[in-house]
DNA sequence: GCCGTTTTCGGCCCGACTGTTTTCAGTCG
């Protein structure tokens, strides 16, 4: 059972109970469990081996031991039990928007829906036969939106890419900021917070004619359908079947606006209920006191926010920046103004990831520019060095004693370049290789190879899907060999595409720390890997990240800012990430006998 | 059922929107 199946099960038994009228803070502890665990990277079952269950928030005696009993037995008795009790076709319909658990008991009850397999399907043609307006409670307009919800939630499923939602985002703000009514635009939710994936888009606008902004809106003749469309709110379909969500707000109180849709729930949540300590009560129209010297007979006062920094200062608390905003302790830390201060993108000095299009018959996709473009380009981007990363030759094809040559030849080639180049390059050129990491942890090429280089990254491309132990194993082995300086795409998740590996990452950030190894935020936007919150839990313990594209195209050396953006995820300092050092002082660390 | 800078007992996030059950429950972000 992976993560995603254990936070479904959890967030299942919240809504039995919810159905059953059961204690409604018995409903959220289930449901806060269930979405910690949806939230966590580290896989459950693995905690659980470990006996680190008590470390996942939300967690405590009583769900604890119905996660031990399941990962024992593979089934959880007492919540068989919880669920006997209902329809089981009610489970998949909570996932229709729109639908909640009270809704999907009446609906799996009275259209006698009693199987998982076909629930939404079933559902769906109950509409199409006018079929739940007949329920009560239900009308044809419900009937209508629940056939809406079908719709969204087949395509919900898959999410964009975060370069996929910046574009639309950015396409709709350039249109929005043409009317003279828009006196600000900002991005919202997951988009503002550069979560590797987006739901929807989210945007907020400040203005003083909301109506007028909302009729500008909704006349970008880009949508396929306009959704909604009140006095402050609209909601569109693009082109690309992506929706796009508008919200507007006065400038006076944009600050709480901006605040409360960036979210996260999980940081709002946390924000609202520090807060309540201070007798404050958290909006996104402001902030009411609720406690203390308010004026008899006037209730609560709201108090107007223009900007987020005046919102979060107001509660004893240094701005936040979005990308922290995941209750991973940021709160804690912008009251005692222990906020780290994060990376940024002119900070970066090199690439350490691009692939050229030197032909030595590599074992994965050859880069398509050749190094004369890749350094122009690194010129261009103001790098003080790059380094070429090519995949090795090809094992089966070749002998060793062909691998080690087509090497020298492409160093010499490399050479040529930068000789013929002269003084007036102004970007290093680091001679890397990615190297196969081979199921049992070996390298794919003759240790002979790895002489010819100024330093190695290797990288898993294959058996993804081996146990923890022995993933943990195979890499320990693969960062044993000398010259290995970068872990690359450490995970090897590849976003909408497949998981990454399952291993025990504090083993691997302690060989790291021990052996000055740096662990890759690969800043492709498919894969974003580390992923955000092992980066944090990396420098946690003491372990560099290096920062690299991966690029197979220069124009994929633009893609830099995403990496840099996980790195903030992950709270990310300038001293954690080494490309934010000169060319001398990265030079010291990567080739160790120069 | 969880949790701790007023608490190991007694609390537990907030408001908008929607449709239908004519006064509010259910759902969402």
């Amino acid at each position: 059972m992976n993560n995603r199946e254990v936070a479904e099960l959890l967030g299942n038994v919240a809504a039995a109970y919810e159905v059953l009228e059961e204690n409604p803070f018995k409903i959220r502890a289930y449901s806060q469990a269930g979405e910690a665990v949806a939230n966590l990277s580290e896989d459950i079952r693995g905690d659980w081996e470990e006996g680190k269950l008590d470390d996942v928030p939300g967690v405590g005696p009583a769900i604890r031991s119905h996660l031990d009993e399941l990962f024992r037995t593979g089934k959880v008795k007492h919540f068989e039990e919880v669920f006997k009790k209902l329809p089981a076709g009610l489970f998949p319909l909570l996932n229709v928007p729109g639908v909640g658990p009270k809704s999907a008991f009446k609906l799996a009850k009275q259209l006698g829906i009693d199987k998982e397999h076909n629930a939404i399907a079933r559902l769906k043609k109950a509409g199409e036969q006018g079929e739940i307006e007949k329920i009560e409670g239900f009308g044809k307009e419900s009937q209508e939106k629940i056939l809406v919800g079908i719709e969204e939630l087949l395509r919900r499923e898959n999410k964009m890419l975060l370069p996929e939602a910046a574009e639309l985002a950015e396409r709709v703000i350039e249109y929005l900021k043409k009317s003279p009514q828009v006196l600000r635009v900002e991005m919202l939710g997951s988009l503002r917070r550069r979560a590797s994936l987006v739901g929807d888009v989210d945007l907020a606008a400040a203005t003083k004619n909301p109506e007028a902004v909302v009729r500008h809106f909704v006349d970008f003749p880009e949508w396929k359908q306009v959704l909604a469309e009140g006095g402050i709110t609209a909601r569109a379909i693009h082109r690309s079947g992506r929706q796009v969500d508008l919200k507007t707000e006065s400038p006076e109180r944009f600050g709480a606006l901006l605040q409360h849709f960036t979210g996260s729930k999980a940081h709002n949540v946390a924000l609202r209920e520090y807060s309540l300590t201070k007798g404050f009560s958290l909006s996104e129209h402001g902030i009411k006191i609720s406690k203390g010297p308010t004026l008899p007979r006037q209730g609560p006062t709201l108090k107007n926010f223009k900007t987020e920094e005046e919102f979060y200062k107001f509660l004893g608390l240094v701005w936040i920046p979005p990308e922290m905003r995941e209750d991973r302790g940021e709160i804690e830390a912008g009251k005692l103004n222990g906020l780290p201060k994060l990376m940024e993108l002119p900070q970066v000095k090199g690439d350490l990831h691009i692939h050229s299009n030197i032909d030595i018959e590599t074992s994965h996709d050859l880069g398509a520019s050749p190094l004369s473009e890749i350094v122009n380009q690194a010129e261009k981007m103001g790098y003080e060095y790059i380094a070429i990363t090519d995949h090795n030759p090809s094992v089966s094809k070749h002998s060793e004693k062909q691998i080690v040559s087509l090497i020298k030849m492409r160093n010499e080639s490399i050479d040529e370049f930068i000789r013929s180049r002269g003084m007036s390059m102004k970007t290093r050129v680091f001679k890397s290789l990615e190297i196969d990491i081979l199921p049992d942890g070996r390298l794919s090429v003759p240790e002979e190879v790895l002489d010819f280089l100024d330093f190695v990254m290797v990288s898993i491309h294959s058996s993804f899907r081996e146990i923890r132990a022995d993933q943990t194993q195979r890499l320990i082995r693969a960062l044993s060999y000398p010259k290995v300086k970068i872990l690359g795409h450490p995970t090897g998740r590849k976003l909408l595409e497949r998981d990454g590996i399952d291993c025990d990452w504090g083993e691997i950030f302690v060989v790291c720390k021990k052996r000055n190894i740096y662990l890759e935020v690969n800043a492709n936007p498919r894969r974003l890997d580390l992923p955000d919150d092992l980066i944090k839990q990396a420098i946690e313990a003491g372990v560099k990240l290096s920062l690299g594209t991966d690029s197979h195209q220069v124009e994929n050396m633009e893609l830099m800012r995403y990496g840099v953006d996980q790195t903030r995820r992950g709270w990310a300092e300038r001293k954690d990430v080494i490309n934010c050092l000169g060319y001398n002082e990265i030079a010291k660390l990567l080739i160790v006998n120069c």
